[in-house]
DNA sequence: CGTGGCGTTCACAACGTTGTAGTCTCCTCT
DNA sequence: AGAGGAGACTACAACGTTGTGAACGCCACG
């Protein structure tokens, strides 16, 4: 186990600020001790304390991820994407659950956890506009996923609006006019639920198709589960209907699973569309047509301004952003 | 921005240290004092600093788990249920990803992000024996899946021969007696590759079936792709068969995917069965039988086996143990 | 040969917390 | 009433690092 600085002084002969002074390359520091201080770290196996550091300077070097959970595909793969990106730029990632929950995302935002972080990237669900005035935390914070606060904080995110309503109209394009929903969220409007039934609506209204309530099935969390219990629900109503734009690639899965014990054919009978391009959706059967988000770039450019924001701390501010990443139509079997 | 124990001293009036006292519940403090603290650090929303707790403490509240990528549904739900366990007993985790590369195992093992941490839960997949001199790190170290380690190291697994073995049986059961198995490692023996497969070979051997190589599909990672991949090169081969045993889920959705495309019934054709029991396999077409491994028992158990390490560093070690979760074989419509 | 300047190194003081070793007060027991 | 002890609080020294400022040695220049 290591030891300190102190220790690599003793053994190389020189001040222990001196072995600080290489640790942190700074200039001014001969090549020969240079050299020798290298030396004695590798013979001790020495590795700065980073707490210490992290006390000393402030800066820890790990940033936080507070997702709903990572057993929903979407944050996991987020979660991935967000850790590839924070070490290609030396940083680590520390993930908190929400579950999607108010009181535990308020928790996570005052948890004293948080002084262990340079900085948080939050995808909240449970917050809404009026919690903005508690978002007045001291630590650099980046928004993922939707808007929900009017504050003074960095967001980056997809174009929900635009990206539902080209998955609609990809299903009116493929001659559908009696499109179901899956996953919106009753009375919610600035949430991914209602950005994407705004979308929907749309589509639906250029292309002069009425809405009709009884074609909306709403859920909770975006699980497989309640995917085909909102399928159900629809199939039980009676409703005609010929596709479905579900609100994400799970909750399209488990409507498939559901319209297929039903007899119906997919794409003949009924076309699906979902919405994150998760893996799955490749090898489902049929494939899942769906829409990529560009998670990925979200990801980095989260980790970007994070990045940013962690920097000019002390500093004067730049006014907060608002990042938007490309999306893209993935046609599969579903809507062929 | 909080500020410091001083900053609540002098509100409330006592020394610094009776703060101290106060947020650790220390005994011996009046309840009088007691209160006047506890008053000035909601007036002042005093959080006590992590960084400095920590470098005085040795303890930080962290602890690290390093798994091969959260991309993979079988990681993701364990580290999900990880940080549950996690943060019932009062810890934060960071995750770090090694995608199962032996030399960024190796890293991880090395990094100083490592004193960051109070303990480590690894599952490794790239490490082999050789490396077992690799693992005489100070930080309380739990391994997680295989035992690919001699050294002195607790372990938390799955009886990964045994419930390997009861899949196979299970086809047997339902009157199957070709079974391919799909994402063998080629040459291994302890991963969970070489153990599944071994399973398979008693359950063979039991059953007075012989074993072919033919039947042995070797891939890479235990991702979809792959799993299709097999799949095609078994149906390629030409060779009879009336039943897939796939080492995890992912490669059984794969590989169904695949056997429909060919037309091949699941289960009156072939039957299939996975590994691990993950959300996806509920909602497949048809469902999929796989074996439950006990993934949270692991996540839970593996928590409470490195608390105790992290608890009795510096004092005496206690010898290091084997721990087994229990396995539940899981029958779908995929082997009805 | 003395002086200024630069490159290099070092001593010291933080950062915010907890552990140790007190000090002081007040209560109880004989 | 005095000794003893427990309870309540406090002062001080760490933990291992980095920033600041000062000291050192050496070279070039006048």
């Amino acid at each position: 186990m290591a030891g300190t600085i102190h220790d690599v002084a003793r053994l190389a002969g020189v001040s222990f600020k001196t072995v600080s002074n290489v640790v942190n390359d700074h200039p001014h520091v001969s090549d020969a001790t240079r050299a020798k201080v290298q030396a004695a770290i590798e013979q001790l196996g020495y590795t700065p304390n980073l707490s210490a550091r992290s006390l000393r300077s402030g800066r820890s070097g790990v940033i936080g991820l507070a997702v709903p959970e990572l057993s929903l595909a979407y944050f996991a793969q987020l979660a991935d994407d967000v850790i590839r990106a924070a070490e290609a730029r030396g940083l680590v990632v520390l993930i908190e659950q929400t579950g999607g929950d108010r009181a535990r995302e308020l928790e996570v935002l005052r948890s004293p956890r948080l002084h262990l972080t340079d900085g948080l990237l939050f995808s909240p669900l449970g917050l809404g506009i009026d919690d903005a005035a508690l978002v007045d935390i001291d630590t650099p914070l980046v928004l993922l996923g939707e808007r929900i606060f009017n504050g003074p904080v960095d967001h980056v995110t997809m174009q929900n609006v635009e990206a539902a309503r080209a998955a609609t109209e990809h299903l009116i394009g493929v001659g559908r006019r009696r499109i179901a929903v899956i996953g919106a969220h009753e009375g919610e409007v600035i949430g991914s639920a209602g950005l994407r039934l705004t979308g929907y609506r749309q589509a639906l209204d250029a292309a002069g198709i009425p809405f009709t309530e009884e074609l909306i099935a709403y859920v909770g969390l975006w699980h497989r589960a309640n995917g085909a219990e909102g399928m159900r629900r629809i199939l039980a109503s009676g409703v005609d209907f010929d596709a479905v734009f579900a609100m994400n690639d799970e909750l399209a899965l488990g409507a498939m699973r559901v319209l297929q014990e039903a007899g119906r054919q997919i794409p003949a009978d009924v076309a699906v569309i979902g919405f994150d391009d998760v893996d799955e959706g490749q090898y489902s059967l049929p494939s899942l047509s769906t829409v990529d988000p560009g998670r990925t770039e979200i990801a980095e450019t989260a980790v970007d301004v994070l990045i940013q924001r962690i920097a000019e701390k002390g500093g004067q501010r730049q006014p907060p952003r608002e990042l938007l990443s490309q999306f893209r139509i993935v046609a599969r079997e579903s809507t062929a």
